[in-house]
DNA sequence: TTACCTGCAAACTCTTTGCACCGCA
DNA sequence: TGCGGTGCAAAGAGTTTGCAGGTAA
């Protein structure tokens, strides 16, 4: 069900890709990313404080903020803020792509590029960098 | 410029059209929607406090907020929240759109659907109820 | 008159920052 | 050893709430 390309990264995994950004590898950067680079999908800050806690993972709430932030400026994470959502949540996919968000349940979805395509018919004065496609709805059973 | 449906009401428009959603016009309200509903495009609720100031109508920033929230509850203005911004934005086009962020000026542009068509390829499973789509990039001159 | 609205201040939530200490390289 | 990371607490920004007094219908 993890759509993310990282699925199971070891230690040492994590700690060359810290390196590689330029980024001390720290045990709390590790494990942090262990959980925000692999298992969850679409976590909030207070889901990755959560996790790090049940894992007892001696970390802080600053500390937390710092490293997802790092990770992001790195472009190893995706921070994303939804409307009628007042909270950040962190993508580990991060290849272009669309979110379903089921207003139901609260659930994230990563859509593909392919299943909703757009044809942008706007005038060449507007030069395009990014989409973001948010699709609100339920998934039916 | 202005691309909403409501360009001009008058202060007995206003009064009756809060009338229409339940809401008493209080002198207040009407000052506000004066801006909110026709001269502002996209305002946060700093920039209706600002004008409110300049107009000297005389109001607090819990009756603005108060103000914009039941609006929004009345489907008489929309709030949106947008990436990498904090602050909630009001927009008073009612109608079906979808927004352009100018990445240089902060501007926001509507962009009509027609301008910028989807082409749905989800499952059956995906009820959908609403799309959002933000175009970030840039208004060559 | 009564129910709702306003204004002030305080509370709340999410996020960032200052600073002393600690640990990786 | 030195630079950057960590942790705590405090500050900051945006928004909401409680309550006493005021106003529209």
């Amino acid at each position: 069900m993890n759509n993310n390309q990282n699925t199971c990264l070891s230690a040492e995994q994590i700690t060359h890709m810290l390196k590689d950004a330029g980024l001390s590898a720290t045990s709390q950067r590790v494990g942090l990313c262990k959980y925000v680079l692999c298992e969850a999908r679409h976590p909030t800050v207070e889901d990755v404080r959560n996790w790090s806690e049940t894992q007892g993972i001696k970390t802080s709430l600053a500390t937390v903020y710092n490293t997802l932030n790092a990770l992001c400026k790195a472009g190893m994470l995706k921070d994303l803020r939804f409307p009628h959502m007042d909270k950040v949540i962190y993508d580990n996919n991060i290849e272009p792509h669309h979110h379903f968000l089921d207003e139901e349940t609260g659930n994230i979805i990563d859509i593909p590029e392919i299943d909703f395509e757009y044809n942008n018919k706007l005038s060449h004065e507007y030069e395009i960098h990014d989409v973001d496609i948010i699709i609100r709805g339920r998934l039916k059973n």
